[in-house]
RNA sequence: GCAGGGGUUCCCGAGCCAGGUCUAAGGGGCGGGACUCAAGAUCCCGUGGCUUAAAGGCCAGCGUGGGUUCAAAUCCCACCCCCUGCACCA
């Protein structure tokens, strides 16, 4: 038989097959037997699936396959994600003619052209990739009831009356509630611009910006700060004198502003009217009235302004802004400008910076301070940027106002900024618009402002009670790994209210106002309830026109009277409780596992809307996070065509090769590294695998029983529950590499150890490793199995059970030692080339009794000290010397802190393991060709030229070769 | 900036919460050897420095710098660097 080439895909479609035909993974409830339900977030159907998605579901299905082997009842569904903007907008872009994303999603998304063209069609895009990806699900071989699958939006009636039911739930609690909300907004195409839709800016959010107004003529100059506590310090105002200023009237007020605010104005909900258009430099030398100090002041140019920066307008503060600092130096050098606009140099002279803010350790002026440690010498130098940060942060967080800042004098700038502003806001001369400080530039190529969202419907995340109860759901939750938990908590606090509905893309309708759709995080929250609805839709029990609001209250939350509902719903009594039943059956969700970028969004949105809506008994109960993939190095990216999809890695190299690769590439929070050299060197060992079973399969049938069988039995079942204690917490990664690796070295170091194996009692260890194994790499696992002439499917067979006295403690500890003192004495046979005769000293009787008192009072907790006062006092009258009796409990205590668990545990029987150790020594280097002697301390005639039993210590024999 | 995670020997990666078992697990790569016509697979040895004239030896090492302790990769403080998230985007 041509073993070496294993026809991984067949073996893989053959096993599929047979699942299915046999339908083992459909579910279904069974009274009293205890289940599991896992879950994975549905994955959004813009494109086919790729590693990452592999990545995360395995640890779901890795999890289902374990939890149905130790005898659970385990549901593992599926459905698809389509709600949202992405697939709509792909479409529209096609339509478009968009040749580069047509280009893109023909080579990364590995999709025939003339399929891509009909991707204008949304439907048939989310269709398309939803086929693709099923197939490739079913090809990982994945435990997956098939029967429970659905896809989201209005494409999906019965789905869209499911989260209408639920927006109505939470509307009715009040948590839906009506706002509005800044958001970078795209004047040209009207939208909102997120941070995919950015060409410049991304990361950069809507703040707010403080408008002072400066008294001038009949008018406001209208001054933007993010720092208005700095008004005490103001000198003079800077206009750009080639921007284009106007003049409004809003209400009662005439304001000067840039031209470019009045589209800021516009969009935040400002009425107002042009009065009158002029250029900067018509006002430049005129004078202008601060408000509080009531100073006037000189209008000065400026052409460090950022015209889409605030208002165009900013009051100078050469004190505490070095931007103002280095303009006012700078316009008092430069005669040829004072000239060009008329200024008066006398005066200009004699404007001072003026120090409002006490800052330890930057002097009197902290702008003058910084610019001059830095080294700036010009307006233009780009260091100003980082200056001002400096002073800013500096000065924010330690700085005091000074005497001359009215009954603001004293406070720290924390305070006094909020105090001043609202100090001003009463008086009327202060107003906050939001603004974006850095620039932000819209895909279309338009630069992007911030505009307030008006009558948007928003989840009340801010409710105190809501948080609360999410809180109380966290802590009853397990979290792996540990430290997801306190980014939860974040999380949970941190959280504001969140818009819920979009006016684009696919999705479904807001039941009672369906301009809206909902937006996808928002309804993604609770669906896993839906599984069991669906296998019900799906089997042509129900449909939409059934799924009436009180159909879902009565089968979620037992709420309604069965007479009516039967009439409402036009749904037959039995088949309603047994929905009721199936789902007080599965519910809560068991296990729910995503990437950790969904942590702070979806998963903390999943807790949110579970305790909103159901009791106690239905809230979550373990949620998994983990690292993200990166392909080669590189960070995966669709956009970038860095991506693997799950097809081409199964198609190079089969399902469990993809399977124990990525089971066995990184845990917990940790990023997976996919690199194909490494995949195909799992490939490789697989192969290996196979052949080395199947050659223990071919064994004849007979019982040997060998020396060795104690020790692998004992090890082969304590990894076992190694093993479970780590699938329990979801590392899946340690579990893979004991069970795959640990064990194999194991099992191969029995073999070599032993002239003749057990074929019986091997082929029992194999039986058992496969179940295990099953869990990982399925299909190799039932062939082989079936090899085995078992008739039945590993992965429906029991999980194999560590029974107590499988484990010998003292056999295990004997063989570490062979190990370990084999090493040993090879390493002195390196040395000593010649030698030919090796003798073997067991120690003293008296260190075993040393040793084994030592253990004892370690293990309850005694000093170092006192063990060895102890120890001295009873043994001086067995070794009279006592600089000799302190060397030798000295080096007991070494060498006890010295040796592993697995000895220490055998101390007791320290004796018997080392004469074994001993024995089993002499055995191997016999074999060799070395003559071997053991001597103990009672025997006659001991032959040590070198001292070597004093030397030697329970644990550590001696040796002397010759 | 804020929040969370992390920086370990050539590489990946465990250990850190509960300080002594760390001369740092386990892989991988690389070098050498065995087997083989050969390749692959498999097995063995080596992979910080020094010393092996000394028989299982000594020293250094866990982002940087301090501290606590008889003892620190592990605890404390400060700093540097990397990754993720920061909202209307899935």
């Amino acid at each position: 038989m041509g073993l070496s080439g294993i026809n991984f895909k067949q073996i893989e479609e053959k096993w599929q097959e047979r699942w299915a035909e046999s339908k083992i993974f459909e579910s279904e409830p069974i009274k009293n037997k205890p289940k599991v339900f896992v879950t994975f977030p549905y994955p959004y159907m813009d494109g086919p699936l790729h590693v990452g998605h592999a990545f995360t579901s395995l640890r779901c299905e890795i999890f289902a396959r374990y939890k149905r082997l130790k005898g659970y009842n385990v549901l593992f569904p599926w459905a698809w994600h389509w709600t949202g903007e992405p697939i709509a907008g792909a479409a529209k872009r096609i339509a478009a003619g968009d040749e580069m994303l047509i280009k893109m999603i023909h080579k990364t998304s590995k999709v025939p052209l003339d399929e891509v063209k009909k991707f204008t069609d949304p439907l048939y895009m989310a269709k398309y990739f939803t086929e693709v990806s099923r197939r490739i699900i079913k090809r990982l071989g994945y435990s997956i009831d098939w029967r429970r699958e659905f896809h989201t939006t209005s494409y999906h009636k019965e789905y869209s009356a499911f989260i209408r039911w639920q927006y109505n739930k939470l509307r009715s609690l009040g948590f839906v509630v009506k706002g509005s909300h800044p958001v970078v907004w795209c004047p040209k195409d009207k939208s909102p611009t997120g941070d995919h839709d950015r060409l410049i800016g991304e990361g950069v959010s809507a703040e707010q910006m403080n408008l002072i107004k400066f008294k001038f003529e009949d008018s406001y100059l209208v001054a933007a700060t993010l720092r208005p506590e700095t008004i005490f310090g103001v000198t003079n105002i800077w206009i750009n004198p080639d921007d284009t200023y106007v003049k409004i009237k809003l209400g009662n007020e005439k304001w000067i502003v840039n031209e470019y605010t009045l589209q800021k104005l516009e969009n935040q909900d400002y009425n107002f009217e042009i009065l009158e258009k002029f250029k900067g430099e018509k006002i430049i030398g005129k004078y202008a009235e601060a408000p509080l100090v009531k100073r006037k002041i000189l209008i000065l140019p400026a052409f460090f302004i950022d015209p889409y920066l605030g208002t165009g307008i900013v009051y100078s503060v050469p004190s505490h802004a070095p931007y103002d600092w280095m303009g006012l130096k700078f316009i008092k050098e430069n005669k040829e400008i004072l000239e060009k606009f008329n200024l008066n140099h006398e005066e200009i002279k004699n404007i001072e910076p003026i120090s409002i803010i006490n800052l330890e350790g930057y002097g009197e002026h902290p702008a003058i301070y910084v610019v001059e440690k830095m080294k700036i010498n010009s307006i233009k130098d780009p260091k100003l940027e980082e200056a001002s940060k400096e002073v800013y942060l500096e000065e924010f967080n330690k700085g005091i106002m000074k005497d001359n800042c009215l009954n603001f004098s004293g406070m720290k700038v924390k305070e006094a900024k909020e105090k001043i502003i609202q100090y001003l806001k009463n008086l009327g001369m202060l107003e906050q618009i939001w603004d974006l400080l850095y620039p932000v530039v819209c895909r279309c190529g338009t630069r992007c402002i911030v505009s307030i969202f008006k009558d948007q419907w928003f989840l009340k995340y801010s409710a105190q009670e809501w948080k609360e109860k999410a809180l109380k759901a966290l802590s009853k939750m397990k979290i792996f790994p540990e430290e997801a938990r306190s980014w939860f908590i974040e999380t949970i606090k941190w959280l504001d209210d969140k818009a819920c509905a979009r006016k684009s893309g696919l999705g479904t309708p807001l039941p009672w106002d369906e301009n809206w759709i909902v937006e996808t995080l928002s309804d993604s929250t609770i669906y896993m309830c839906f599984y069991i609805i669906s296998k019900y839709v799906n089997q042509g029990f129900l449909n939409y026109e059934n799924l009436k609001d009180d159909f879902f209250d009565y089968v979620f939350l037992g709420k309604g009277n069965e007479d009516e509902i039967e009439r409402i719903c036009k749904v037959n009594r039995d088949l309603l409780r047994k929905i009721r039943e199936e789902f007080l059956y599965w519910y809560p969700v068991d296990l729910r596992v995503s990437a950790k970028e969904l942590l702070p969004n979806h998963l903390t949105f999943y807790i949110f809307h579970h305790v909103a809506i159901f009791p106690e008994e239905f809230w979550p109960r373990m949620i998994g996070v983990n690292g993200l993939v990166n392909i080669e190095g590189q960070k995966l990216s669709k956009s970038r065509g860095i991506v693997v999809t799950i097809e081409e890695a199964v198609e190079k190299f089969g399902a469990d090769t993809v399977r124990l690769f990525l089971a066995l590439s990184a845990e917990d929070m940790n990023d997976c590294e996919w690199k194909w050299s490494n995949v195909e060197k799992v490939q490789s060992h697989l192969s290996s695998f196979f052949n080395f079973v199947y050659k223990i399969i071919e064994m004849e049938n007979i019982e040997r029983k060998t020396e060795m069988d104690n020790w692998l039995r004992s090890v082969f079942y304590r990894k076992i529950i190694k093993i479970e204690e780590l699938l329990e917490e979801l590392k899946i990664r340690s579990a893979a590499n004991l069970a795959f690796y640990e064990i194999w070295s194991d099992i191969k170091w029995y073999v070599s150890r032993t002239d003749n194996p057990n074929p019986i009692f091997l082929k029992n260890i194999i039986k058992d490793w496969l179940i295990i194994l099953s869990i990982f790499i399925p299909h190799i696992c039932e062939e082989l199995w079936e090899m085995m002439g078992n008739k039945n499917f590993v992965s429906t067979s029991t999980w194999p059970e560590a029974k107590i006295e499988y484990i010998d403690v003292i056999e295990e500890a004997k063989e570490e030692m062979v190990i370990k003192m084999y090493e040993d004495a090879k390493r002195l046979l390196e040395r000593k080339k010649e030698a030919t005769r090796i003798y073997i000293y067991l120690p003293r009787e008296i260190k075993y009794s040393i040793i084994k008192d030592v253990d004892e009072m370690i293990k309850v907790g005694k000093k170092r000290k006192d063990i060895f006062d102890t120890l001295i006092k009873k043994y001086f009258d067995v070794i009279k010397d006592k600089s000799q009796l302190t060397k030798t409990i000295n080096e007991i205590l070494e060498h006890y802190f010295g040796i592993n668990e697995t000895l220490r545990n055998a101390i007791n029987k320290a004796k018997e393991v080392d004469l074994k150790v001993a024995e089993s020594l002499i055995k191997i280097f016999s074999r060799e060709g070395y003559s071997c002697t053991l001597f103990k301390e009672t025997d006659e005639n001991i032959y040590d030229p070198m001292r070597k039993m004093e030397s030697a210590l329970p644990f550590k024999l001696g040796f002397y070769l010759a």
